[in-house]
DNA sequence: TATTGTTATACTCTATAACTATA
DNA sequence: TATAGTTATAGAGTATAACAATA
């Protein structure tokens, strides 16, 4: 039973609950040997691959921060930057081989490290929670930073 | 209405939250020539002085993580290092009435930045979700790295 | 001229390991 | 010996501004 002093306002869930999310994905990334921000940009690449200017607004970095990303990423063999056949100046960036099958392990992990969070909640709480979250996230135009499950590779 | 693809699992709905929120928190920062780690400390020190060993708890840091955060905060002036009465080894760290007069105006900013993200929800659906995420930080003891309400200086 | 991406530069953030000083 | 905190070092992440190459 919540005690009326554990009472909490929309705020301080949200943004408590970021904080409690990011905890257990940086430590999830880190056992995987990744950061958190190259889990992330392994995990956007997972359905298909991008050009650097779209990767910069989904993920919401400045070019040239995408850009070491991308250097620190593929000098560790996960991604590749092959050229954009829409536009010789551009590129697009995509998984290697190595790095789709260590996006899906740490994916997999990840969801089961997060899934272990809301476990004191009711099957239809956490229905609800996703529902109402879902519809939080749909208003604001959250890019796909993590699929809703596995995509598979066509 | 929610339409059956826009449906999202209990993982999907926390991650992509989370990303949304940290987002906005970062800019909210940075609007106030904050760090989102600095403006985090900074709550974290709104309702009372720390020691350092607390803090690194608190923030889930490592020490020599949080001396490097302590002092880049201290040299803008905006937290301060007292010696622990209780510990002659020890410090507590403070925030400076410039840090408290700061902490004060990005707490109310960044709440109010928070709250409008579920604008597209009820004043019930509000509640709801800030039950439900109530009862998950209380479960996996999440620290009060943000306060529920602007909390009153005795 | 506008766009795509990289370089140069400067900080911040973080961790591990070694250290100091005090229980 | 154990604890509180700092220093040394190394790497990652980020942004701004200036640049190159191509539309």
């Amino acid at each position: 039973m919540t005690k009326a002093e554990d009472a909490i306002g929309v705020v301080a869930a949200l943004v408590r609950t970021a904080f409690l999310v990011n905890a257990v994905y940086a430590e999830s990334a880190r056992e995987f040997g990744l950061t958190p921000q190259q889990g992330q940009l392994l995990c956007v690449l997972m359905p298909r691959s991008y050009a650097m200017g779209e990767l910069s607004t989904i993920l919401g970095l400045a070019k040239s921060s995408l850009t070491g990303l991308v250097d620190r990423t593929e000098r560790n063999g996960l991604v590749r930057r092959d050229p954009d056949p829409r536009d010789p100046r551009g590129i697009t960036v995509a998984l290697t081989p190595r790095g789709a099958e260590l996006a899906d392990r740490f994916y997999t992990e990840t969801c089961r490290r997060v899934d272990v969070l809301p476990a004191g909640l009711t099957g239809q709480e956490r229905d609800t929670v996703a529902r109402l979250l879902g519809r939080v996230i749909h208003d604001n135009e959250v890019p796909v930073v993590f699929a809703e499950s596995p995509p598979d590779h066509p």
